[in-house]
DNA sequence: AAATGGCACTCTTGTGCTCCGAGTGCTAAT
DNA sequence: ATTAGCACTCGGAGCACAAGAGTGCCATTT
């Protein structure tokens, strides 16, 4: 994890039962939302210390900066930092019950096309934890040509539709100079279908560009066409998309309050960039990603905390899922639900 | 207008000063959202009247249950009704300068597909109102087949292509109870190409279902995946889908501060349903709509108003837009903004 | 030396009170 | 019919005060 030598710099300051007062004070904290007393922590089983002595010790975390008060006469909550060195190091997950790991299995099962089963997986993720769940579009690498079809429209618009990956249908309107005949289309769709029909999307665009130097000047046009899809494709591909469920759930919790926030919030929801861009950080991390208020980058997720997990289809990761909730979250919960959910989702796909 | 007749026996029981009167509360209040008192009234250069003169019409304008006073020493707001009365009766539209309808056709036509047009469209109308614009895809009634295909996917899936209405592609997987030969595929998909291209698609459902009870019983079962598909085709149009933007504008309007009400307006836009049903009363109307408050007869749009205009394509109404804010906005200014956005809509698409 | 009891101190929260200003409704005068 | 005048109501701001929650620190105990 990236923060894991501050962290871990931290903890080695911290003496066994530092950390297990920290720990409790954080799950209380989750609990209730109400700043945490000494007395509190006090009383709770697993800690056999006075008020006092509970007092020394919350002034130490406080001075490593795991927690803080917000006046004089409120009890502790953890801070940023604190929630980092809990998640890495401290919380106990809960890990699901099998039993309720069939139950998630069905209810996702129980839709066949692969639009409908990353909706299902995010509302799912929303439904469970009362937050906001976000599924992105699987994605594979590899991009197969399946059929390729040019279709005249007017003289000089050409609709382009190209199947790829066994079932997903693009299609896009190009503009051309002259027109086309309509055998002069079948006869490129051909060619381009029996040359290249199951290959890689980008072989092809390397093929047909190296064909092209030696090839007839009248083929020039569409082919260049073709190329120009294959790229729109490509592109496509990149500024890929989410599905994103339970948005709302964000309004019924108190630390979303503030309406300024709360629409910051909701519109990087809309824009997607940013979004995007954290979920891209955990594909990169091939892990579970657990990100801290504003430790995402963006100002808009401050207070809250994102959790993330690759989905993969055969060994390869296609695309990421997770969470985004209040920082104050069960993580203990949350962390083995987004798990689960990934490796369900991925199984799912990839039996499909 | 449907509120017509109750309004119009209001109109009947207020001469005309006090006519003026409650237009200028109405425009004052809408102007700086605060109750507003006799004296301010009074104040007014278009009124001549003594505070307590204008405090007794007031009494007279509340017995009609066309304002309400929040608490005894605060002005008066306009109550739905009183609104209702406003802009069926008083309100005075001021046109957008023709500069200004300019300037939104240039900005408009700036994109060719009709998706990014119906985008674009849906974000000026929130952009320029600071509210939350809406425009439904556009559907026409009938459905025109360009071209149609099917591919064998595996042994018992076939991905059927279909190209309706110029350049709108549609495609969905059907699996079929035997395997089809290639040729089988490509004679059927040549065949109904000949025979249908350029027909609407529920002329075409019918002489296929005709044609089949004659014709030989190989094609039968393709032919009824194709009737299948057009179905679906069809009932796709009818659940049919809109763009909005501009939903968090919203927040910032201090009439939208309570977050049970904010959270209930907001799943009402992600469930859609209520939205739709709203945009589909405006669509059968076939004029504009203003929809105040609770008229719309769901509970989470009160303190809204949702004000429509029905777009055209070639005399045929295809869809509509909108714009969704606080009961308490600018109703001479928006009114006829949404009008001249419809029409330009209209023309934009008819012209593609 | 570590843990704790005790205590002074700080800060928030809630309550009750007063005062002021805004606005109304009514009545009597024009 | 209009208006001036006035009593009345209500909300909001300001203030003082008490209660309660928690802390920090020191002196004491273990």
């Amino acid at each position: 994890m990236e923060n894991a030598v501050s962290t871990d710099s931290t903890l080695s300051n911290l003496n066994e039962r530092s950390q297990q007062l920290f720990k409790v004070l954080v799950e209380q904290y989750i609990s209730y939302g109400q700043p945490v007393a000494s007395k509190s922590l006090s009383n709770d089983e697993q800690i056999n210390l006075s008020p006092a002595t509970v007092r020394n010790v919350m002034a130490d975390l406080e001075d490593l900066g795991l927690i803080i008060s917000p006046h004089t006469s409120a009890g502790r909550i953890p801070t940023a930092q604190g929630y980092r060195l809990f998640v890495d190091n401290l919380v106990t997950v809960k890990p699901l019950r099998g039993q309720a790991v069939d139950k998630l299995r069905i209810e996702l099962g129980i839709d066949d096309s692969q639009e409908a089963l990353i909706t299902r997986a995010s509302s799912m993720l929303s439904g469970m934890t009362k937050m906001a769940g976000v599924v992105t579009i699987p994605r594979r690498e590899a991009v197969i040509l399946r059929h390729i079809e040019f279709l005249q429209l007017t003289s000089n618009r050409i609709l382009v539709i190209l199947v790829v990956n066994e079932q997903e249908v693009q299609n896009r309107v190009i503009h051309t100079e002259r027109a086309f005949t309509d055998s002069e289309l079948t006869q490129t769709a051909n060619y381009l279908n029996q040359e290249f029909m199951g290959k890689d999307l980008s072989l092809i665009r390397q093929s047909v560009l190296d064909s092209m130097k030696q090839e007839r000047d009248d083929m020039q046009h569409i082919m260049k066409m073709a190329i120009q899809m294959t790229d729109n494709v490509v592109a496509d591909q990149n500024d890929d998309d989410f599905v994103m469920a339970g948005q709302t759930n964000l309004m019924d919790y108190a630390e979303m309050a503030n309406m300024e926030k709360l629409r910051q919030l909701f519109d990087a929801f809309n824009a997607k960039r940013d979004v995007l861009h954290v979920l891209d950080k955990s594909i990169q991390a091939e892990g579970m990603q657990v990100f801290i208020g504003e430790e995402s980058g963006y100002s808009a997720f401050d207070g809250c905390s994102v959790i993330t997990a690759p989905y993969k289809v055969s060994e390869e990761v296609v695309g990421v899922l997770g969470v985004i909730g209040p920082t104050r979250m069960a993580y203990d919960k949350v962390i083995p639900l987004v798990d689960v959910t990934a490796k369900l989702l991925g199984s799912l796909l990839s039996s499909e």
